[in-house]
DNA sequence: CGGACAATTGACAAGCCTCAAGGCGCGTGG
DNA sequence: CCACGCGCCTTGAGGCTTGTCAATTGTCCG
């Protein structure tokens, strides 16, 4: 039995905007069922039409490119929360891939039926562009880290982000959060080699400032970490959730 | 007297998803007037928040983002046919700049009417959630070019999406098309230092693969581009047009 | 025990950055 | 009318951050 939207376990966090009964109504006649799936398993598949459309209810992926040389682009760490399978454009098919890296259950949606739901429920229309520009100005910002800091900056800047959501979503623990992924596909998320971001991991564990070892996240100290980084901690944007 | 929507010039370029004569209509009623600008001049503001959307008619601009080193991230050459506002968040203040680099020509729209805009006329409003799925897109790829290709390479996936545009505007002839900006604001955009991009252009133009001098860039072999650059040729994406 | 995979470390190479200086075109003011 | 300043482009030299190659360790699992 799928979850009812009405007890969606994500809605009550305070990074999601707030529904009113109405539009958790709504959202319950779109969702389609629930889709569990293994890590390692691929989602959404780079190059293959996906005729739906997921929302993260639990678990992290990892969405990414991969380029004509070969090399890989990870555009994101997936998160509860984050809704999947816009990105590609609304009708063709996708330019990402989208693959589990801990157990992930998702919501399904059809896509066929997103203009139907965008007349019946302009409310919901609304925020789904809204969370378009959210994404969109994440991008910005990943754009911008990629393309003006250092690599030992890079790191801070994603290990913020990363424990922002975490906070958000109340994965965090003595300072400490769920973050499964290899060292590669954050060497891959900061347009780093693997053997400098190792390196630069360690100086970081060194120094007292961000440890991560056995899939664990730790950060004692937020603003300290931000400091370090360069970084001005803006606070995550308030979200719409699906 | 500000263009008639019915009028738009744009509208004829293939690029752009055809319309309906009431989604002309509509677009029309939505549309406040219209603003033109001089080189040079800030349209949007990092941290003010603008009651206006921008639809771009004419000129080209530069969209950007300061980070607290002082470092600025180019985020897009903003061209014909954009729409620009919406990146930081719907509701919350800008944390993008974009100024204009030629003279601009924009329909304006309130973002107080967003809302109800949404509500009586879903087409549109598909439209605008599909035009930030196809932005999002193409900053994934961007984040690609940032983080795995080299600087050459960057340089020839800029000129290579650049020309594309250019091409689908019609603002090619002999194989130029207009591009009024500055090295450093390309190097700024690639996330390279002035003086590599300086010399990279140079070896391009030695190489007779492409050149951009005095603000027009030329590309014989389009294709002959793509592949220097290890690139596969996607075309454009259709875009609706506000 | 052997194989696969991830993390780690060292040595070396190189792509790209910074510093520095000069040239060219253009507008301004004496 | 010419000198000067300014913005932008160009070029050279040297160095540092980061990448590549290679080998080792630890862990899990069949």
């Amino acid at each position: 039995m799928s979850t009812k939207c009405k007890n969606c376990p994500l809605r009550r966090h305070d990074i999601f905007v707030k529904m009113t009964a109405d539009e958790v109504r709504f959202t319950q006649k779109f969702k389609k069922g629930e889709l569990t799936i293994d890590p390692g398993t691929p989602l959404l598949v780079e190059g293959s039409g996906s005729p739906q459309l997921y929302s993260v209810l639990e678990g992290m992926g990892l969405r990414y490119m991969t380029l004509d040389n070969g090399r890989r682009q990870v555009i994101n760490f997936v998160f509860p929360g984050d809704f999947l399978g816009l990105q590609g454009g609304i009708m063709t098919e996708m330019q990402h891939s989208v693959d589990a890296v801990s157990p992930m259950t998702l919501c399904v949606f059809d896509r066929s039926e997103l203009w139907s739901f965008f007349r019946a429920h302009p409310e919901r229309a609304y925020d789904l562009t809204w969370l378009a520009a959210v994404e969109e100005h994440f991008l910005g910002e990943a754009l911008a880290s990629l393309g003006q800091r250092s690599a030992a900056e890079k790191i801070i800047w994603a290990f913020l982000r990363i424990f922002q959501r975490g906070t958000a979503l109340d994965l965090v623990e003595n300072n400490t959060m769920p973050f499964p992924f290899r060292q590669q596909d954050l060497a891959d998320a900061l347009g780093l080699s693997l053997v400098h971001t190792n390196k630069t991991l360690a100086r970081l564990r060194d120094k007292q400032i961000a440890a991560w070892r056995d899939g664990m996240l730790t950060v004692h100290d937020i603003d300290g970490l931000a400091r370090e980084g360069g970084i001005r901690p803006d606070p995550l944007p308030e979200r719409p959730l699906f």
